[in-house]
DNA sequence: CCCTTCTTTAACCATCGCGTAAAGCTCTAA
DNA sequence: TTAGAGCTTTACGCGATGGTTAAAGAAGGG
């Protein structure tokens, strides 16, 4: 049985992403995301259906069982949570925060997962919109030193 | 030329790291350390040696080239800021925290390290300790939302 | 100077991840 | 209804990666 490499994860992710779109999901719309050709996808696709992450006949469209469904969902989260939390909270530009996440979301655990997520909505539900010692973060990494707002924080 | 994979990163990362202790760095200590034979190291280090990471010949002892030294404190760094931000902000398991650490490093921006960095540097740097907000965070992940004192935050 | 320990060489192996060429389906449009 | 375009699969091959074992060859301490 294959093991679950980073590549096999992308193709999952890529697979159940474009099912997302709605309609049917084709070898060639697989090979158009990932940049492969046709048969690359075949081969791919035989080691998928063999570790049980995607149903596939000749010629058929190609579906995620429920095992690939959870993994490809779960990918995307760790993914999109990645990215926003640099993104939006860290504001690293949004192409690099892309390509770190693209990477990163591979080695994070479900632990790290929660946490990061909670950090987002943490922030996120923030009933006076962007928390001031979040402002404070950015002053201090422009200048190099702490605002004084900061300061007089509450306990 | 070959490529810089993430195992050659980790190669250099542990040949750095062992280099840390003092001492010369051996064949056996890498072995040691990545959990391989020797023999592998042994390959390993001539395709180092040919990428102008590390200086070695037959049976002697193995040092970083400038640009080898440089990747690997680059990368160690990386690792560590990614340790720091998960353990002891997130507050994420240590063992856990390692593991992801060792994957993500990977693939982490030079901005994207900076903000980290800078993120890391702000929390530690508060004058009151560990930041009033940053317990509104563990108390919202904890309960699932928020603590009063969160919503008296100054602006 | 010998013996242990370290290191290297040589040969080999299993995947992996992709490609090309060519053949085989399918489906539409005339 | 059939021809052809487009999609998909098969067969084969390739180069890189990342290791292994077996055995030979240095180094160095007693």
């Amino acid at each position: 049985m294959p093991k679950v490499t980073t590549n096999i994860e992308d193709y999952i992710e890529g697979i159940y992403e474009i099912g997302l779109n709605g309609g049917d999901v084709r070898v060639k719309d697989i090979a158009r995301r990932l940049g492969v050709t046709y048969p690359s996808i075949s081969g791919i696709l035989k080691k998928l259906v063999e570790m049980d992450l995607v149903h596939h006949e000749r010629y058929g469209a190609v579906t995620l069982t429920r095992k690939g469904e959870k993994l490809g969902k779960d990918i995307t989260e760790r993914h999109k949570i990645l990215f926003d939390f640099m993104h939006r909270i860290l504001k690293v530009p949004s192409n690099t925060a892309q390509r770190d996440a693209c990477g990163m979301e591979h080695s994070m655990s479900p632990e790290t997962r929660k946490a990061f997520l909670s950090f987002i909505r943490f922030v996120q539900t923030c009933p006076k919109g962007e928390p001031s010692w979040l402002k404070s973060y950015y002053y201090f990494r422009e200048h190099g030193q702490r605002a004084e707002a900061c300061r007089e924080e509450k306990s």
